[in-house]
DNA sequence: AATATGCGGATTTTT
DNA sequence: TCCGCATATT
């Protein structure tokens, strides 16, 4: 039995080995049910990737091509040609997020055909598919957990620990990634290199990795890694278990190719040996997971891993403007390792804008800057979802936040801490667990104590080393040891009404929903009351989240189903209801689209990050690049790049250079937005001046018309960038007297020109709009506006109307 | 068991 | 500079 893997979902009929041929009555039966619409308005390289069903087929995929209406049209033709049943086609993602997508869209295409196909889905979610069908084939029971970092992290603690390791020396963090990154190169504690396994705790690496997989086995429980390697042990080490997937995948889609590590690949390799017909989409250009096992290399060398693999290039973009498309196929051409691609547009706007690169002297200005163009995108009719800004490193992101907080402005943070990561969630989560596992050690551990009961770190030392000495997991020692007298006082009463409402809530696992069931566990255990009392500020937030959690639990059917789905979907949906702007990392930005896209922290140091240089060399920089190239084409409409010339990084301010890769633009896609920029006498390779092309730039305010818009421009992007005169001046920032300068030099220029205002006067100011002049000092003027009430701002800022 | 103090580390992040 | 962590202190 174990070897025919069942599937019972839908209506389809579940063939076991044999599948319909093309040319079947079945086939036909299926082709002719369906009109072969979806195969409208497809372009020829499209159709191409579509219509090559047979033997081993990459197609890269650029930016925007419709990479994902062919992985989704290829599998509805299959279907609808009826060469595959539903159950027959693996199509793999990397995210569930993808993985939800693709499932919705070739639901629009089949029809409710797709609910047949249990086998699309994420590496790790048919890594846990295929390790909770054969088990026992690798040591673990069917109903093994699934551990997370947090967990792993703390396991890994405990063994350093027992070894008599310095914890300090040797952090567990950094064990766990190594580990990790063992696994994702498919090495069990074996086989890995002399140098590695020599290298972590004095030498003891090895012992580590070994230690860590037996305690695993002990917990019946895996890690992320091993959803995919003890996946490929099975497929390896059981050539009947393999022989039998050969024969029922038909069809194997693979996407964001780029991205696999080499376990999935070797996974791959394998499983492709059935029926050959593996089809992988994906855009070297945009492989920017490396420093996390990603292997470009798996897609540059798919070729010769797959004998007669034809290979397709989607280059017609459909979503991006020529002078977006011409900036970044520029600045990606300066990468080596590439198989090259083109990216290429038909549309033709005349109007459309090229990509800006502009300058701001420092972090604060650059957020500022930003923040009012964002101002005025809005006032000009832009919907705030289709406005992005996109980090290189997180910390940039409170700037913004801040920025975005004082101007009023909605925006939503994309990435930051997941829901499921939260401390409550996670407290909630392990007393569930225990309840569904006695085995979770991790999970008692984790509640054993919270709320306090009085049980300490003494008492649970002993519990793990009775645990050990007679391989019990936690929970057994406790019941054995409180048949003894070895535990008293405190902790012997708060155990034995721990494990009596523990032994409670399990009997009630049949009885009660489990939503009605986790209610009952917070509230008795005391947990929710815990929050309760207390008055820190996070509190409310923390049973507000608490309380989603049981709503989200009601899409459920089982405790454990939940407990399963949470394990591997650590992520949600946000909550894209409200129109905001967004923030986020580049890496999270990949596969998503804006009309304009803020790309601020294009400096040396920043991006390409230092870390990457050092770490990497050459390859870092080119994955550095390449995160560049995802950067510029997210945007449909509007590319804004920014440099700032000072940044405040670990608290101190740094003067840094630009970027690199603004020099590797090419100027007929460019436009520099820099003070004075406009008419000559500055060149790009100029930016390194940046203190000094602050001042050479000032130099030009005198001299020129107050109403071209390069002045205004830069008069928007200078220190006080609402033009409000009374706030931040100067004040204790260092270098010390940078907004003095700023301020000074802003004065003096303006009072030299030619600006005069008279009391009384019309102004319009750009965000405080009309109002009327009601006193005049130097070029600070007190003006009173309808909408915003008195405000010192400097003239600079307002127009006569 | 709750609070104070000192230390190191500070890209990117999914599953 | 600021944060989280681990240890020290009461």
């Amino acid at each position: 039995m174990q070897n025919h893997p069942t599937s019972s979902h839908g209506q389809v009929p579940q063939p076991d080995e044999t599948a319909p041929r093309p040319g079947s009555i079945a086939a036909r039966a299926l082709g002719a049910a369906r009109p072969v619409a979806y195969l409208d308005n497809l372009n020829p390289e499209q159709k191409d990737a579509i219509l090559t069903l047979d033997g081993p087929l990459l197609v890269l995929a650029g930016a925007g091509t419709g990479k994902t209406r062919v992985l989704t049209t290829r599998i509805a033709h299959i279907l609808a040609t009826g060469r595959a049943y539903p159950s027959q086609i693996l199509a793999v993602t990397f995210t569930n997020k993808a993985a939800r997508e693709m499932k919705e869209r070739i639901g629009k295409l089949v029809g409710s055909a797709v609910e047949g196909m249990p086998w699309l889905g994420t590496f790790h979610t048919i890594g846990v598919k295929l390790l909770r069908r054969h088990a026992e084939m690798v040591g673990l029971r069917s109903d093994f957990t699934i551990l997370d970092t947090d967990d792993q992290i703390r396991l890994m603690k405990q063994l350093i620990q027992a070894e008599g390791i310095d914890e300090k020396r040797w952090p567990a963090r950094q064990l766990a990634s190594l580990i990790d990154g063992w696994k994702n190169k498919g090495l069990g504690p074996k086989d890995i290199p002399e140098g590695d396994a020599r290298y972590f705790g004095n030498g003891r690496g090895r012992e580590l990795y070994t230690a860590y997989q037996d305690r695993l086995k002990v917990l019946n429980a895996v890690d992320f890694g091993d959803l995919l390697l003890e996946a490929l042990r099975l497929l390896r080490e059981h050539p009947d278990v393999l022989a039998d997937y050969h024969r029922r995948f038909r069809y194997i889609l693979v996407d964001e190719y780029q991205d696999t590590n080499v376990v999935q690949y070797m996974w791959l390799r394998l499983l492709a040996q059935g029926s050959k017909n593996i089809c992988c989409v994906g855009d070297d250009d945009q492989s920017i997971y490396g420093w996390r096992g990603a292997e470009v290399d798996n897609i540059l060398r798919f070729e010769k891993d797959f004998p007669g693999a034809k290979v397709v290039r989607l280059e017609r973009n459909y979503r991006s403007t020529a002078h977006i498309l011409g900036a970044a196929s520029h600045l990606i051409a300066h990468n080596e390792a590439r198989l090259g691609k083109t990216l290429f547009t038909d549309a033709v706007d005349p109007d459309a804008d090229k990509v800006r690169v502009a300058a701001a002297w420092d972090s604060e200005e650059e957020a500022r800057a930003i923040g009012d163009e964002i101002e005025r995108l809005q006032r000009h009719g832009s919907n705030l979802n289709e406005i992005a800004i996109l980090v290189r490193a997180s910390f940039q992101m409170r700037e913004f936040e801040d920025r975005f907080v004082t101007l009023g402005v909605p925006y939503r943070v994309i990435g930051g801490p997941r829901f499921y990561e939260r401390q409550e969630i996670r407290d909630a989560l392990a007393y569930f667990r225990i309840v569904s596992q006695p085995a979770d050690d991790l999970a008692f551990e984790r509640i054993v104590n919270t709320p306090r009961r009085g049980i300490g770190g003494a008492t649970v030392q002993m519990l793990h080393a009775y645990g050990r000495a007679n391989s019990v997991p936690l929970t057994d020692a406790v019941h054995n040891l409180l048949q003894t007298e070895e535990l008293r006082g405190k902790a012997r009463t708060s155990l034995t009404g721990l494990m009596a409402s523990i032994e409670r809530w399990r009997n009630q696992l049949d009885a009660l929903s489990h939503t009605e069931l986790a209610k009952m566990i917070l509230d008795e255990s005391g947990y929710t009351e815990m929050w309760q009392n207390d008055r820190s500020a996070e509190a409310p937030g923390r049973l507000e989240n608490l309380k989603e959690l049981i709503r989200s639990m009601q899409d459920f059917e089982s405790m454990t189903g939940f407990l399963e789905h949470i394990s591997l979907v650590m992520d949600r949906d946000a909550d894209d209801s409200a129109e905001a702007v967004s923030i986020m990392t580049l890496h999270s930005a990949k596969g998503l689209e804006f009309e304009t896209v803020f790309l601020p922290g294009w400096e040396e140091g920043l991006f390409p990050h230092q870390r990457a240089l050092d770490e990497s060399g050459r390859a870092g920089l080119e994955e550095e690049r390449r995160l560049a190239y995802v950067g510029v084409t997210r945007a449909k409409k509007r590319a804004n790049i920014w440099f700032a010339s000072n940044r405040r990084i670990h608290g101190s301010w740094q003067s840094s250079i630009p970027s690199r890769f603004l020099d590797e633009l090419p100027e007929a896609h460019v436009e520099v937005v820099e003070q004075g920029s406009s008419y000559g006498g500055y060149s790009r390779s100029n930016y390194g001046a940046y203190g000094a092309s602050r001042f050479d730039s000032q130099a030009t305010f005198g001299g020129s018309s107050y109403n071209t818009p390069g002045w205004k421009r830069a008069a928007k992007t200078q220190a006080f960038g609402d033009g409000s005169w009374s706030q931040g001046t100067g004040s204790g920032r260092t270098p010390s007297g940078v907004k003095m300068i700023e301020g000074e030099l802003i004065a003096r220029s303006v009072v030299g020109g030619e600006a005069k205002y008279d009391v009384g006067a019309r102004v319009f100011h750009l965000k405080f709009g009309n109002g009327v002049v009601f006193s005049v000092d130097g070029n600070k003027l007190t003006v009173d506006f309808d909408k915003a009430g008195r405000k010192k701002v400097v003239d600079s800022f307002v127009e006569k109307i």
